[in-house]
DNA sequence: TCCCTGTTATAGTTTTATTATAACAGAGAG
DNA sequence: CTCTCTGTTATAATAAAACTATAACAGGGA
């Protein structure tokens, strides 16, 4: 599971965490069962504070990809509700087809890119 | 344009007036050459500071959307450059569909979201 | 006992968001 | 010309969020 963090981003430290974890789960590179690096040693590898990687396992516990416990650390459990899921994905394609939608980029140039994205998750 | 802040979301105010104005455009409830309110007025509208919706008109001056003159103020003028605005329809969508992945939802059911979404934009 | 784990507490710094006033220059209307 | 509207800029203050730094505690395993 490597990590890179991007220090000129605008993005939150512990939310690019948060994404790159949620992507390794996404494309099978960490599996389910499998424990992420201890918070002081991902916060070593990664080079940033014990806290900021706390903040991101317990943002991904709160939204079911980790089970976190004192023995094995964060261990990768994804939760399998998918209201919630689902309204927070109908959410997010909102406002970047909205976007999509302003440029003139086609409904079936979406379906292309939605396919070409899933074919790393499976 | 009727907007609305939610003072208790996390999200920025000056990104929620970003978000409800680039969906006014996508449905088409402000047409291309049509001003919107003066940066005061907005402000005064929705009751919050001048300064946090004038950051709003630049930031959507900035991803072409509006094109602000001082005569006419904040005029919705969409630069249809695809080549941007494609890579970051991308990088949106590569987290979104990471998170779906992960919690089961299939790829039928995203099209499927992404064409009952589509129905507003036009 | 020793070491690793997550967790909690406290404090300080930095950055961002927001507000508050104020002023300036350009354009249009009277 | 004067008045009033526009965006723009400057400055300052406040509030919240992000990040870091130390330190300590409790539980589990070797």
């Amino acid at each position: 599971m490597y990590i890179e963090i991007d220090f000129e981003s605008s993005e939150a430290i512990y939310e690019q965490l948060c994404n790159q974890i949620i992507l390794g789960i996404a494309k099978n590179m960490i599996r389910e069962g499998e424990s992420l690096p201890s918070v002081r040693a991902m916060a070593e590898q990664v080079g940033v504070n014990m806290h900021t990687v706390n903040k991101a396992y317990n943002v991904l516990k709160e939204d079911g990809f980790l089970s976190v416990d004192r023995r094995r650390g964060a261990v990768v459990y994804v939760d399998k509700e998918k209201i919630t899921a689902l309204r927070e994905l109908k959410r997010d394609l909102t406002i970047a087809l909205a976007k999509a939608s302003c440029k003139n980029i086609s409904r079936a140039e979406v379906h292309a890119l939605i396919d070409e994205i899933c074919e790393d998750y499976k």
